[in-house]
DNA sequence: CAAGTCGCAACAATTGCTGTTACGACTGTT
DNA sequence: AACAGTCGTAACAGCAATTGTTGCGACTTG
């Protein structure tokens, strides 16, 4: 499985804008984040849009530009973050349509469809029980 | 997340194999299971082959050579499968590490690790939940 | 009008999966 | 001993998704 890392940096930046927040700045810019997070603004810049799509995030352009919280972390879940960033089943049919005239070939799909649709309600329900203010708790419970 | 079919694929030849021995034959070969699955036989032994490394099937060479199971499908869990073919995590974190001097991106790794791990760990028992055998009833209960 | 930052398009690099060809290795049959 | 059928595996191309990068227009405050 290709993994990626978008959830996790997605995480990231909105741990890091609501910290920043915490401690009286009204907006973060996505060059701040990037360097935190060791990455282009323009992947946060990306990320952020796609937050910003699903009302987790806000931005203002101009001088003094840049992002800050749509709601508060308690009342934002890694499942909304999840479905913000991430596109598509975790597992996916055959490329090409099996041979329907084959028993397997025909029920193989409908099958597998039942299964992974089951898995996948199991990972959001997983996903909305963490909330973000849980995430940034955890971060900054790490031994220093 | 870019979603891939070697479990469908895997678990395809898996349940293409059973019933082919319940048939009364002995072994499958992978041009079989490629014409069913749609694909090509190269494929299928990739996959099998790494299904035989984990002990869930076996294979022969030579003359009348091909492929069977190494253990009946009900001792078969669709988590041995996706162990057998998935490999790595199923979210990642940062390619280049974070800014360590900066609190959150000292602590967001520790972090979502947890998270991460307790998500797979779920994903897993998910996975254990379901056998091959159910799999193949599944495939069979498909309505015509 | 100047400055700072977002918004977005375009493109390259990298990675993983899939499909395909090729060919040697192996073994039952003749 | 030769043949035929199939596996085992390497090599390579095609494709898609993610990531990183550059460039530049749009926007807003001072």
């Amino acid at each position: 499985m290709s993994a990626n890392s978008r959830l996790t940096i997605a995480a990231h930046a909105l741990a890091w804008i609501s910290l920043y927040q915490r401690q009286g700045h009204e907006v973060a810019t996505s060059e701040q984040i990037a360097t935190s997070a060791n990455t282009n603004p323009v992947v946060i810049r990306r990320l952020l849009g796609e937050l910003r799509r699903a009302g987790l995030v806000e931005s203002r352009r101009g001088m003094g530009a840049g992002w800050s919280l749509a709601r508060e972390l308690d009342s934002m879940t890694l499942l909304d973050v999840y479905e913000a960033v991430e596109s598509g089943p975790l597992f996916a049919m055959h490329r090409a349509t099996p041979d329907q005239g084959c028993v397997v070939g025909y029920g193989i799909q409908p099958a597998m469809q039942g299964i992974y649709e089951g898995i996948e309600e199991t990972l959001r329900r997983e996903l909305a029980s963490v909330t973000m203010e849980d995430v940034l708790r955890d971060v900054l419970a790490a031994p220093r």
